[in-house]
DNA sequence: CGATATTGCTCAGTATGCTGATGATCAGTA
DNA sequence: TACTGATCATCAGCATACTGAGCAATATCG
């Protein structure tokens, strides 16, 4: 078998393990008690009011029933509202609250500062390069996972 | 707030979801039932017989409370055995089966096929480089998550 | 128009992953 | 040796993630 370091999967996993981490030391460290998900969740609800689950879904690549269970936490938390559609009563209409506009507003910053905690190792030049390939590999394999990305 | 493609936490999320459907995929594909976790312990308890649980999590970089289920899984799937250890009896040593040992022998080129799949959209040299920079982010912030890498 | 396929959402079930706690045991020291 | 702190494993609880199935509603096509 192969040293670890050379699976592509396991650096992979490792890089996200300490991304979740960081994220959540960063955001906590702030005073909020926000997931990379619903963060997520919320900055695109709030810039695409109305959307229904699936298309948010799409948007952040998530896979739609881990969507449901994300939501309820965020309604729960009274940062977004969930409301039938009048046009297609299958779907439900999303909404940004305005403690959920406050909440992402304040945590952005944290937000943003964990992103760079992450790439401490490396440098401003490589950090890019390593996004760059990551991108470039993520548009190849989109459509191999339940969740792909929908514009 | 940024776009998604500017936060190394959401390639890092995207690309490792890919790597996990891929490696499910491969090894299904092959005739296996057998996660990327489960691949690892069984992987590293072969290599290292009669080691114990936190020992084995460390070389993984896995949680201890996680390693407790994977292993129930390997148990109970015939591919490992716990047992006390007789010179500390807080501690269980892990042993491969021979059916483990036959499982892992046979799944080993699905799973190396799945490190290329995920690599599939970057040259050779440019797969490389993301592991290279991988790498680099991961020990710089090996520290920062619950479970660090332990050599 | 009506049968059929598709879509939006949810649910049950399984497997990671994490936090924090507990019990049993071991190691180091006063 | 008795005490204290550390260590190994497990557990309860929570939050992703995924598979597959089901229900309700919409879209499509003959």
């Amino acid at each position: 078998m192969k040293d670890n370091n050379e699976m592509p999967g396991h650096l992979a996993r490792r890089f996200q393990q300490i991304a979740v981490a960081v994220f959540l030391a960063e955001v906590e460290n702030a005073g909020f008690d926000l997931t990379p998900v619903q963060y997520a969740a919320l900055a695109t609800i709030k810039a695409n009011p109305g959307l229904d689950q699936v298309t948010l879904a799409g948007l952040i690549a998530y896979d739609r029933t881990t969507i449901t269970g994300v939501i309820d936490r965020l309604v729960q938390k009274g940062l977004a509202e969930r409301r039938a559609s009048p046009r297609d009563r299958r779907a439900r209409e999303l909404e940004i609250t305005d403690e959920g506009r406050r909440i992402l507003r304040k945590v952005t910053p944290a937000v943003e500062s964990a992103q760079r905690v992450m790439l401490r190792g490396l440098s401003a030049r490589e950090g890019e390069e390593l996004m760059r390939l990551l991108r470039k590999a993520i548009a190849a394999g989109n459509e191999l996972s339940r969740a792909p990305l929908r514009e």
